[in-house]
RNA sequence: GGCCCUAUCGUCUAGUGGACUAGGACGCCGCCCUCUCACGGCGGAAACCGGGGUUCGAAUCCCCGUAGGGCUACCA
């Protein structure tokens, strides 16, 4: 069978983590097969939707790599399509007009919901005769299609992942299928263009299942083959309702904002609802390719975990090849004023080299910036916990002074070379090297913690690292 | 309310009737490495929602509860 697959974002907000999810899982299963991702836009809900959000969906996705063979196809541009399969509906006597106003719905569905009834539509306008049309159309009333839905027997789901669920008709109603502006609803829509397109599995996040018996009855109506389904569990926040802005980041948009990687949202969100072979979590694509199957994904609701996706995002900064790390810091560095915009390109291995040196101990990009700030801007304070626990110690300001004394004449001024005189002029003094080793870490960069300190001295070089000795100095005999 | 889905460590999950003393990962704790912080390595605490069945045997199958989620819109 050639797959053919489909993403059909609604263009109301932004790509969040359940819809790139859906989307990714809808990517694998179309790369694993050889088979066609495409990509819908479901824009028939004119209120909501945004160019703007279209945008960004469309943004967000080639971001993380989830290239689309086709499309987008946007609903909005295909009501023609809509509107013949309505009409073809209505010409059979399998869909009807109705009249009934929204106040109308809304309050007969209060009243039933009062006397505890179900509220479903009542199916009032399913045998109007013409003579009653015209009088509502005279009303000013503009009718709306519904499915004439059978209220015996059964709809079957045949869902790949959850196996055949079965809804009695009877607890379904007329749902309307064209709005009174003439837009198809959801239910409609979705059908008619699954079918167009030749989708053969309808990959899409849980909430949709209860919706799905409504749009076999559709396909039913319109004479079509049905596509497999698979309802994939949905993702929820910590506190276990639906994710939503309250629960801080969300968005795509926003994780490549705060400096995560694709690579690592793509690999953790293949692992929310879906598990590998066997014990190794961190894969590259082509092995979460080589091992996607719908048979593998679970079906209960996942619970979104920031910490471990932003390990996974840890691991792949530290091994990702680091020129690519690199460029892809340089904006964050940049947000902070630490690097010119565009970067001198003899700036570049300097860049690269800090990265290189502060990547293993951060876990988002822009946690770079934060650890590599020092190497581009002045000291201008001293962490509260290493003044005390150093500059405090009698006696340091000398031992810093003899310390930039032995540096002076260090040439080359590297690595290996000042580390030989930090432990020979330790040695001589009869101290730990530590005693040296700490307390210069807070004068060349404020801070007690941070990369060796001799690949701080290297990078920093010996005229930045003179100076700052001389004003931690100058801090520590002022303080103490 | 009705209908539907789901239920294993705090979280993501493995598990498809015996290999389960329930495995892995994140997080947490401890130890090692070490100039700090990380990384890495080693170790630890931590779960089968409850009750009934079926079976020689149940985390696994069935039923009933309970809990969470979804749908029940002229949203998708």
């Amino acid at each position: 069978m050639n797959v053919r697959v489909r993403f059909a974002p609604s263009p109301t907000g932004s790509l969040h983590i359940g819809g790139a999810r859906t989307a990714l899982f809808n990517w694998l299963f179309a790369r694993k097969h050889g088979g066609t991702f495409i990509l819908r836009i479901d824009d028939t809900d004119l209120e909501r939707s945004s160019e703007e959000s279209y945008r960004e969906i469309l943004n967000s996705l080639k971001w993380l790599g989830l290239e689309w063979d086709e499309g987008p196809y946007l609903q909005s541009e295909r009501l023609d399509l809509y509107r013949k399969a309505a009409e073809s509906l209505l010409a059979e006597d399998k869909a009807y007009l109705c009249y009934c106003t929204p106040e109308e719905l809304a309050a007969r569905r209060r009243q039933a919901q009062a006397e505890g009834r179900a509220p479903a539509y009542d199916g009032r306008c399913r045998n109007l005769t013409p003579q009653e049309r015209c009088r509502l159309e005279d009303e000013g009333r503009r009718p709306t299609i519904r499915l004439k839905v059978p209220d015996k027997g059964t709809t079957v789901v045949k869902d790949v992942i959850r196996g055949e669920v079965v809804f009695d008709n009877s607890t379904l109603d007329d749902f309307i299928i064209v709005k009174s502006n003439g837009i198809p609803t959801y239910n409609f829509a979705t059908v008619i263009d699954d079918h167009d397109l030749g989708i053969t599995h309808v990959i899409r996040a849980e909430e949709h299942l209860s919706n799905t018996p409504k749009q076999i009855l559709v396909a039913q109506a319109l004479g079509y083959e049905l596509p497999l389904y698979a309802h994939v569990p949905m993702i929820l926040a910590p506190d276990r309702t639906k994710l939503s802005k309250r629960h801080g980041a969300t968005s795509v948009e926003e994780y490549r904002e705060a400096g995560y990687l694709p690579e690592a949202i793509i690999n953790y969100l293949a692992l929310l609802g879906w598990s590998p072979e066997g014990d190794e979590e961190i894969l590259p694509l082509e092995e979460i390719i080589r091992q996607f199957s719908l048979e593998r994904v679970s079906k209960n609701a996942a619970i979104y975990d920031n910490k471990k996706l932003t390990w996974i995002n840890g691991h792949y900064l530290r091994t990702l090849d680091l020129d690519k790390v690199t460029r892809l810091a340089i904006p964050f560095l940049q947000a902070k004023g630490f690097v010119p915009e565009p970067l001198p390109e003899d700036s570049y291995p300097h860049v690269r080299a800090v990265v290189a040196a502060v990547r293993d101990r951060v876990k988002t990009l822009s946690e770079v910036a934060d650890a590599a700030s020092y190497f581009f801007t002045n000291i201008t304070e001293y962490e509260e916990k290493g003044v005390r626990k150093f500059f405090a110690i009698p006696g340091t300001a000398d031992l810093l002074e003899q310390a930039k004394e032995r540096l002076k004449n260090v040439e080359p001024f590297n690595k290996e070379t000042t580390e030989k005189a930090y432990r020979d002029l330790a040695a001589e003094l009869g101290i730990p090297a530590g005693q040296l080793i700490h307390p210069t870490r807070l004068a060349v960069s404020g801070r007690t913690m941070g990369p060796g300190l001799f690949d701080i001295l290297e990078l920093l070089g010996k005229d930045k690292v003179l100076a700052r000795l001389d004003q931690a100095i100058e801090w520590i005999r002022r303080n103490f």
